[in-house]
DNA sequence: GGATATACCGTATAGCCATACGGTTTTTAC
DNA sequence: GTAAAAACCGTATGGCTATACGGTATATCC
């Protein structure tokens, strides 16, 4: 999408009609054929990066779930995919933090936020119930604190990667997140896994 | 500033050298007395709010040193501090949000952001480091992680208490934020304080 | 093949913006 | 008191913006 292209160039300022249509290598009136205003089209490229990095983030899941992996290592694997650790998710970062920086302000934008949010936080607390039914967690452990909690880390997380790329005190960012991480997770999932029964689950 | 009173009612959108202008009361002519040129404007209004956030923490640091509260207690109660849970501090963070968000695409701005981010986590790895010399703290625990962790959280935190400040299933904010940042403390503060030298260290 | 819809274009326009500039008043310094 | 400096004002203005609008090509259907 040439409104992502240009945000992640050039910043949210530049994106106006005109350009974005020059970049997409189409003419203001097509623009305005497909949305009636600039906020639809940016309410539009919104939805379309938010159910973009999401479907990346379930395929990573879902891969996991095919091998059989301990849901701890695939967890640490999906939310790892939201930090900005290589090129390409560092523009999808700016991208998305450009938009939340403009949902405080509009009310449609805020709504895809939270509703992203909200989707995330569920299914991490989906995973955590899983996680109890083969072992991994602790059977009256209550899910949503701990995904609220996952999630905040990896929100926070994610921005300190962007702003400090090379890391803190000598040790690489990668590094340093995938510990935060695991040791994150290490508190909720405190047990290994014994059988999984592979259903519909998403995580 | 006119410049927080706009952007937390307006967004950043509606804040323009006129309408600033207008809200301080002043003529279009004085701010570029002033400032020469918006960006410059923007800046200074960044730094202000920073350091105005800043200072409140440290006295709300300074008054726990003074009671000779727990390290951990205080630095939740300064950590709490940064949580859009009241009506100032909403506004306070959407202000600093606004800022941030910007400061994606504005090297100026993006200075700020870094340098407030830093000086925040190098005052928790004191913090942990002063909790160690009290026997609140594990003394061979590296504090650079435990910053970046305890930083992370509270960042994230902030955000998810900000998109839904009626908290998480039935859980309230205030309540679900502060049992968080009380179980992430308790991962890196362990002990009891047993005697603490109040030295001039600000955490 | 004609009609209807959809894809697509270029230009016009009214409004808002940051900034430039020349002026007046108030304060400061001697 | 007077001169210099600082505070302060109001009005251009040129550029950029979103949007409106009338038109042309192209596909789709009967």
């Amino acid at each position: 999408m040439a409104v992502c292209e240009l945000i992640s160039n050039n910043g949210f300022d530049a994106v106006t009609v005109a350009r974005t249509a020059a970049t997409a290598g189409i003419s203001v009136g097509l623009v305005q054929h497909y949305f009636r205003t600039k906020d639809e089209m940016l309410l539009h490229a919104f939805h379309h990066v938010s159910t973009h990095v999401r479907h990346r983030i379930d395929k990573r899941i879902q891969a996991g779930i095919e091998h059989r992996r301990p849901i701890a290592k695939v967890l640490a694997a999906g939310m790892a995919e939201l930090l900005p650790l290589d090129a390409t998710r560092r523009t999808e970062f700016r991208v998305m933090r450009a938009f939340a920086g403009r949902a405080l302000d509009v009310p449609a934008l805020a709504e895809v936020d939270i509703e992203t949010a909200r989707a995330l936080r569920a299914d991490i607390a989906q995973a955590v119930r899983n996680g109890k039914e083969c072992g991994e967690v602790e059977p009256d452990l209550d899910p949503w604190p701990a995904a609220v909690r996952l999630a905040a880390v990896t929100d926070g997380l994610a921005l300190q990667v962007y702003r400090d790329p090379d890391g803190v005190q000598g040790v690489p960012a990668k590094e340093l997140a995938a510990s935060i991480l695991d040791a994150e997770l290490g508190v909720t999932f405190t047990g290994q896994c014994q059988q999984y029964d592979s259903r519909k689950d998403r995580l």
